[in-house]
RNA sequence: CGGGGCGUAGCGUAGUGGCUAGCGCGCCUGCUUUGGGAGCAGGAGACCGCGAGUUCGAGUCUCGCCGCCCCGACCA
């Protein structure tokens, strides 16, 4: 039994000034978390109560889809990582030490590495796959700007599994069990969730999604189709199908003079006001215009090369969903020297005719996936001040290939089925990846096939973050009183508080207390004596119990209040059935 | 890394170059109070982020450093 009167804990009455996102402030507030530096937490008893909740369901989830646990260090050593050149791939975020012996260190990020070692250490037939086993480990990154309180740390909580197995077919089912398990995780923890498409990024590999929980302050953003049912993540969403057109009516392209005009804006100011650039149908628009942005892409090697995408001049470029098409290359902004060495390029009037890996310049040039052939554009004309008009995409002018780089707009056509989308935020609380045979080759993970002949063991890897989800559900159940958990989570089951100044309500409440504590009820009473009854309303409404019982006046009446914290509803229960009808409620 | 903001007691904050750095919450003692963050009285708690400088005098002005928060970049 928790007691107040004693219990380890001190709620706030105001909320910490450092805090934004409600999650924060709440659990800040009412005496869960405390923030020891940037990005790294400690938990108080109630905190750490409902973070092994949260543990405890998915190790229980995990168990029961058959997966096995097994626990590494979070303090590993260089040369796996070495092999899978993610020593120097994770970059700044990888925390890097050295032993008193000056051996390279790492603390893990994730652990894809030691898992294909410790199978490849035990395992060398068929006949031991499938195998899936995961742990819930600590994992420590980098990060350039923990936020958000505990939704994005330094050190957090991660149950990460991995799926090993002899083929395509194999892999899809491992897949599909993971996703299954974290559906029966998620649905349990009281979370909603949308389970969207995503690219694999930098962990290689080919299928992806996620599971975000839709929430205002996530940092994930991502699509919806109300008609179809589609989701994803905006990164990975592919632009709705433009039909080709014909184009045979078009004039050929022809030069204009457009002193001036470097910003889209202006040009389609000056193309509306004079007679001779006007449309006879309508106004132009910025979607009639051919935007060309420079970019400088970085090879991990360092190596820069511009890259040029073209877009309607509506859209802005969004440079996510551009990394996510060029990866492994990472992105530099083009900056004024780079314009010096490519005079090619002339800033603000970069039309396609310079453009494209078999021209004079050499640049790759990559376009829209609404670029199509026939469609007419007005562009630069690589020439200051100068505009072509009625250029045609496959007549006047082609391409290097296409690529999603386009903001993703609310309104915008469905993939799938055209219809308008939505765009919503999320927090990231889980993601599966069907991996492939990346790391199985790369430290040599194979087994022998009913053939007797050898071949690469291909992996999933499925992430759930256990200490960000105590965050997520405070995110998506408070209200401006403070915490709703879902029973399953919550530090106990029943907040009992005794009010009053006569010794009455305490015995009584003592003795319910043990009562339901003895039918497998975990209860936190507040036996606070001299604590006014507003401050224990408060904190009790703070704290978020999903089950308030006041213990008080009510005894001359020979009942019990008992409050649904989410609801606000209250009922008077007899003392008598108390105890059955709360262990009834529970239950 | 770029932009913005901020460092004063456990928390939230006030503080025109000038007395012993103030207030609220919380904490301690006593009395009273007990159904929505009680009242009265007394008390403890501060290297005003650090370091230089200007000045008769610096929490306050100047410079440097450190740290924190937010937005962006970054982030399986």
């Amino acid at each position: 039994m928790l007691r107040m009167s004693t219990l380890f804990l001190r709620t706030l009455r105001e909320d910490p000034a450092d805090a934004e996102v409600p999650s924060h402030k709440l659990l800040v507030r009412a005496g869960y978390v405390r923030r020891i530096a940037p990005g790294l937490w400690s938990w108080l008893p109630l905190g750490y109560i409902v973070y092994r909740n949260i543990e405890r369901v998915v190790r229980e989830e995990m168990d029961a889809a058959g997966f096995q646990e097994v626990h590494f260090p979070g303090l590993l050593p260089r040369e796996p990582y070495e092999k899978t050149h993610r020593w120097e791939d994770y970059g700044d975020n990888l925390f890097r030490l050295q032993d008193r012996k000056k051996t390279d260190y790492l603390l893990g990020p994730t652990h894809e590495e030691m898992f294909t070692l410790m199978v490849k250490g035990e395992f060398s037939s068929y006949k031991d796959l499938p195998l899936s086993i995961y742990q819930i480990q600590i994992k420590y990154r980098d990060e350039a700007r923990p936020r958000a309180g505990i939704l994005r740390a330094r050190e957090f909580v991660m149950k990460d599994s991995y799926s090993f197995d002899v083929d395509d077919a194999g892999l899809e089912k491992s897949y599909q069990r993971h996703r299954d398990a974290y559906i029966s995780t998620f649905d349990r923890l009281g979370l909603s969730y949308e389970i969207v498409s995503a690219m694999a990024g930098a962990m290689g590999g080919s299928k992806s999604e996620e599971f975000l929980a839709p929430c205002t302050t996530g940092e994930d953003t991502y699509v919806k189709c109300p008609a179809c049912g589609m989701a994803a993540n905006v990164e990975a969403i592919v632009t709705h199908a433009v039909p080709e057109v014909d184009a045979s009516d078009v004039p050929a392209a022809h030069v204009e003079d457009t002193p001036d005009t470097p910003t889209i804006a202006s040009l389609v100011e000056i193309s509306n006001s004079r007679p001779e650039l006007r449309r006879s149908d309508r106004d132009w628009t910025a979607a009639d215009t051919l935007k060309n942005v420079v970019l400088m892409q970085v090879a991990i090697d360092g190596t820069r090369t511009p890259l040029v995408i073209g877009l309607p001049g509506d859209r802005e470029v969004d440079l996510k969903r551009v990394e996510a098409g060029i990866h492994p290359y990472e992105l530099e902004a083009f900056e004024e020297e780079d314009f010096k060495k490519y005079p090619a390029l002339v800033k603000g009037y970069i039309g396609p005719e310079v453009l494209g890996e078999n021209s004079a310049s050499g640049i790759r040039y990559l376009v829209d996936p609404r670029v199509v052939n026939g469609t007419r554009w007005i562009t630069g004309a690589n020439k200051r001040g100068n505009h072509v008009y009625d250029l045609v995409a496959g007549r006047d002018f082609g391409w290097d290939g296409v690529i999603e780089a386009a903001e993703v707009r609310q309104g915008d056509g469905c993939s799938n089925c055209g219809e308008e989308v939505t765009i919503a935020r999320g927090i990231e609380i889980g993601h599966i990846f069907q991996l492939g045979r990346k790391y199985a080759e790369a430290l040599d993970l194979k087994v022998l096939d009913e053939n007797s002949e050898l071949v690469t063991v291909t992996m999933g890897s499925y992430g759930i973050g256990v200490s960000r989800a105590v965050a997520t559900i405070a995110e998506q159940s408070h209200d401006d009183k403070g915490l709703l958990w879902p029973r399953e989570v919550a530090p106990a089951d029943i907040h009992i508080i005794a009010t009053g100044k006569e010794d009455e309500p305490f015995n009584v409440a003592q003795g319910i207390a043990e009562d339901l504590e003895a039918r497998g009820i975990r209860v936190l009473f507040d036996d606070r004596r001299g604590v006014s009854v507003g401050v224990k309303f408060n904190d009790s409404e703070l704290i978020g119990i999903p089950t308030i019982a006041v213990v008080g006046k009510g005894l001359n009446d020979g009942v019990i209040e008992l409050r649904d914290r989410a609801s606000g509803e209250q009922e008077l229960v007899p003392v008598a059935d108390f105890i059955n009808t709360v262990v009834e409620l529970c239950n």
